[in-house]
DNA sequence: GATCTAACTCCAGTTACATCA
DNA sequence: TCTGATGTAACTGGAGTTAGA
């Protein structure tokens, strides 16, 4: 089953499915609990809507505010002052070498702490609070990334499944046949046997039930003789196309 | 030591602006 | 020029954590 979704993104992800830990810990910024006192000395005087003054770092002139966007605080005095909407709210686009060096910070770390977290906004001559807005909005499109191959690759290992799940159904229709046709013969064809490719023996009988995924489990009344070559198909399936998760935990960068 | 509160972070969801076809 | 789709910066609200009173 080959189905492994390759990807050529600069995301860094990796499968988690329901029921399995995401491999991806994101490194805690580690000041939920460290500089928190520093960090509220910061933050008190944020401004986010400040106009850079310096338009002219790293972006050769590109980098540019369209506008200012309305503090919080104004916002609020817009509100009480009469209620009007206020100004429209304005967007910054980064320049590109903003957006490099922060993809380049976020490929090591997906998280900053405050102190890193400063730096690279007087580095990049933003906000500290942009640059943890960028943050969060950079961690939201990773893991929707991340969901999204995940979703692809469920697809095809579904459709995997339910191919080789007609394909045992059909067998099992075979099997059937053969029974009634030679009723008194056992059934040791060596092409009905099949061999686990990581076992290397012939599986034995398991009372596993074999389930179509759309229309329930598969009743066979295939004697037990015939139920080796079944069986061990579902022995081969059972271990070897359990879950996406184990077979591919690839990641994305 | 237990409790409360303030300050902070993160995330999920949403809004709204800029850009492009 | 207008318009809908798309990308993304910024906002909002809730939950969790921590430190200090």
């Amino acid at each position: 089953m080959s189905v492994l979704p390759t990807s050529s993104t600069c995301l860094e992800l990796a499968i988690s499915i329901p029921g399995f830990v995401s491999s991806q810990s994101l490194p805690s910024s580690g000041d939920h609990t460290g500089n928190g006192n520093g960090m509220r000395m910061m933050m008190k005087d944020l401004d986010i809507n400040q106009v850079p003054t310096d338009s002219g770092g790293g972006g050769g002139g590109e980098e540019e505010w369209t506008t200012t966007v309305a503090s919080r605080e104004d916002e609020e005095e817009e509100t009480n002052n009469g209620g009007a909407s206020g100004p429209p709210r304005k967007k910054l686009r980064l320049t590109t070498e903003q957006s490099r060096i922060l993809e380049e910070t976020f490929r090591f770390n997906h998280s900053l702490n405050p102190k890193q977290k400063e730096d690279l906004a007087m580095q990049l001559k933003l906000k500290a609070r942009q640059v943890e807005v960028w943050f969060q909005n950079r961690r939201a499109r990773s893991k929707l990334k991340q969901t999204e191959i995940e979703c692809e690759y469920l697809k095809r290992w579904f459709g995997s499944l339910r191919e080789q799940n007609r394909r045992l159904q059909k067998e099992v229709e075979e099997l059937r046949g053969i029974k009634v046709g030679h009723c008194d013969e056992p059934l040791h064809s060596a092409s009905t046997l099949t061999m686990c490719p990581s076992c290397e023996q012939v599986a034995a009988a398991t009372s596993t039930t074999t389930h179509d995924i759309d229309k329930g489990p598969i009743r066979t009344t295939a004697s037990a003789t015939n139920q080796t070559s079944l069986s061990s198909k579902v022995h081969t399936i059972h271990n070897h196309s359990r879950h996406p998760s184990a077979a591919f935990p690839h990641k994305i960068h």
